[in-house]
DNA sequence: CAAACCAATCAACTAGCGTTGATGAATCTG
DNA sequence: CAGATTCATCAACGCTAGTTGATTGGTTTG
């Protein structure tokens, strides 16, 4: 048996997958993965406009993939890998419910 | 170790995340959770238009989600698990990346 | 306190995505 | 073969999401 995380509604799987299913996005997803870093470093890091970046991290958190946390004037922006699983988990109803399907209509 | 399902690139996952990424292919998505159904039937039931269905399974068939066969007149469309998989494996790989982390920079 | 710095926000613009209604291609029925 | 049925395709439109450049708010430094 599997550790019950309460799986995601169909609206909230869609909400991550729309933030995920971007370019750029997605190579901030990446940079994050090596941990956490302030957005000074990412916007060098990706070559990125300070505005666009923020877009994108707004994005990101207001769809729970990120959380964020301020030091001093710098804020550092993490992974939420929760996130990622709750999504993985929803994945795998999906996948699990669509094989044992009915008969084709004759 | 885990069962080498060749892991997808950045650019395949995004494909897929995009496809899904919308509430009417969700449905559709979910519709063929059951089984292969005709676009008649999923018309009717999903209460489509039909250029419009047309147009979103077009959509998740070329991004790998959808397969389909031609009896007759109709058309059958199903799911490919598979690509589901894929993209599950895909997220359990980003997820666990960004779990043994490099520590904050100070 | 003034200047410098970091990041969020805003308004204006652009482009891509989905919608709509009509048309076309293929198959079956009478 | 003519008409009907099923589905794909197309062009035109509208809307939402992303981009851009400037401004604002908050923090630190001199």
């Amino acid at each position: 048996m599997s550790v019950a995380t309460t799986s995601l509604q169909s609206d909230q799987a869609r909400a991550l997958l729309k933030a995920l299913a971007d370019p750029l996005r997605l190579k901030v997803i990446e940079a994050l993965g090596g941990g956490e870093r302030c957005v000074c470093d990412l916007t060098a890091d990706l070559g990125l406009a300070q505005s666009k970046l923020s877009f994108h991290l707004k994005v990101l958190k207001q769809a729970g993939l990120l959380a964020d946390r301020q030091e001093g004037r710098w804020i550092y922006y993490r992974l939420r890998p929760e996130a990622l699983d709750e999504l993985r988990g929803w994945l795998a109803a999906l996948s699990a419910d669509c094989r044992n399907s009915a008969s084709p209509c004759p």
